[in-house]
DNA sequence: TAAATATTTAACACTGAGTTAATAAATTTT
DNA sequence: AAAATTTATTAACTCAGTGTTAAATATTTA
C-alpha cells in the first residue's frame, strides 16, 4: 500500500486532497502544520509527502530540509504545493530536494495524475545506480538492458537477483545488512521470510561466480573483487 | 540576432524561460496560447520556437503541425516542452517535425544549454537529416513509409504495432517496462487493460518473427537480435 | 451505409521467479 | 566440546506475471 502524507494548514484543502487520494486507493495521513508533519513523517515513513509551502511557524521548505537530513527519507518523494500567486522559486524548491511543484488551485484529476506520475517515476528509478553501464572486475552491468556480462558471455539474472546484485555492486566493499537489503530491494511493506535473501544470494553466486559476494557473518553481505 | 519564441500558458514558466534566454542575449518573444503563438510566429519568423504541449484550446502538437505546413518555417527549430509527468509520445512529437523534447521542471542552465545546442546543430547541419530508415538484423524499418521489410518480403504492421516495434527497435537491447511502453505508445490519458501490450507483442512476434522480441519477466520487453 | 481492419477486453492456460520450509553446514558462544 | 546461532543448500510449492485465444468494440475503408 502506498502511503501519502499531506501537510497543509488549510483544513479544506487537506480534506479535499485526502478525499481524492483515498478514492484512488492510497493510504493518506494528514498534518496541519510543519511540525506535526515532521512527526507524522517520522512515524509512518510515507512514500510521498505533499508539502504546502506557506504555513505558520514552519514552512514547507524547512520541513523538506529537515526531512532530507534523514536518510530514512531518501526514497521518499516530496512535492510542494503553492498558490499560484505566491511567487516562490521553483528552483530553490528543487534544490532543497523537492521532486515536484504543484500550483493551487488544482483539479482532482490533475492532482492525482501528477501524484501517480511521481510514484511511477520513483518506482522506475528506485535503482540507486544512475542509468549507466558499470564495469567492475571482469563484469559489465548494464542497467538499461538489465544485463550482466562477463566478456561476451551474457549472464541472465531475474529481476530480484538483478536488483540485489546492483545494490551490492553499487558500493563495492560496503557491507549491506539484511535489514538494508530488505528495505532497498523488497521495500518496507513486503514481508518475506528471513531465508529469502540467502536463497537469492546463492543463486547470484551460482550465476555470477561465488567469489564476488562475501558473507560477513552476523552482519550481512558485500560485493568484493 | 537569434530570435526565440516561447509559447506556454503558464505565465510563471514563460517569464522564467524568457528571463534566462534574454540573459544569454537572445531576442525573446512570448505567447500565452497556441493561437497567439501561431500569429507571433508568422510575424517574427523566429529561429527557434519553444512549444508547451499541454495548452488550452490549441496544444503544442497542433501548433507544430500548422507551422510545418508553411515552408517559411522550414529552417525554424521547434522544441517541445512538457511536464515530466505528462509523458507524451516522443515519437509523435518528432514525427510532427519537432526537433527536441524538453521536460519540465528544467534548470536554467540545462535549458539554455539545450537551446544553444539546438541552434548550433541547425547552423552546422543545414543539410537535411536523411529519412529515418533503420536497418537492423535482417530487417529494414522505414519510418516514413511505415513499413518493415525482411529482404524483399514486406511485413505489414498496424499503427500501434508499428509504433511499439519502433520503440523497441529504437534502442536494441534496452528493456522497456510496461509502464514505459504504455506511456510512450499509448500516452497517458488513454487507459487500456493490462493484457493489451501482450496481445500486441504477440502479433508483432507473429509478423516479424518471435526471435526478436524477448520478455524479461517482471520487468518488460526488449528487442534483440 | 456496410465491410474490413485494427484495437481492446475478457477468460483461461501456463510458466518460472520468488518464497517457504526443512535440513545441513559453518561459525560463534557457552 | 557441546550448544546456540547464523548462514548455505536443496527441493517443493505458490501465485504473479505472461501467453494465448476468441470474442467484443472501435476505427477505417469501400
Amino acid at each position: 500500500m502506498t502511503k501519502i502524507l499531506i501537510v497543509d494548514d488549510e483544513p479544506d484543502i487537506l480534506e479535499f486532497l485526502q478525499y481524492n487520494l483515498e478514492k484512488e486507493g492510497f493510504e493518506v495521513s494528514v498534518a496541519n502544520d510543519g511540525e506535526e508533519g515532521l512527526i507524522k513523517a517520522h512515524s509512518s515513513v510515507p512514500d510521498l509527502i505533499v508539502l504546502d509551502i506557506m504555513m505558520p511557524r514552519m514552512d514547507g521548505f524547512e520541513v523538506c530540509k529537515e526531512l532530507r537530513k534523514d536518510p530514512k527519507f531518501d526514497q521518499t518523494i516530496i512535492t510542494f504545493l503553492t498558490a499560484k500567486d505566491e511567487d516562490y522559486s521553483q528552483i530553490a524548491a528543487l534544490d532543497l530536494g523537492g521532486d515536484d511543484f504543484i500550483t493551487k488551485p488544482v483539479s482532482p484529476r490533475v492532482f492525482t495524475s501528477r501524484i501517480k506520475a511521481l510514484l511511477r517515476r520513483k518506482k522506475s528509478s528506485d535503482y540507486n545506480i544512475p542509468d549507466q553501464i558499470i564495469q567492475i572486475a571482469d563484469l559489465v552491468i548494464d542497467r538499461e538492458k538489465v544485463l550482466v556480462k562477463r566478456g561476451e558471455e551474457k549472464i541472465e539474472l531475474a529481476k530480484k537477483e538483478f536488483e540485489l546484485f546492483c545494490l551490492l555492486v553499487g558500493k563495492p566493499g560496503k557491507v549491506y545488512t539484511r535489514e538494508e537489503i530488505f528495505r532497498k530491494v523488497w521495500g518496507t511493506d513486503v514481508i518475506v521470510g528471513n531465508r529469502t535473501i540467502d536463497v537469492h544470494i546463492r543463486k547470484l553466486r551460482e550465476k555470477v561466480g561465488s567469489d564476488y559476494i562475501k558473507t560477513i557473518k552476523g552482519i550481512g553481505y558485500k560485493f568484493e573483487f
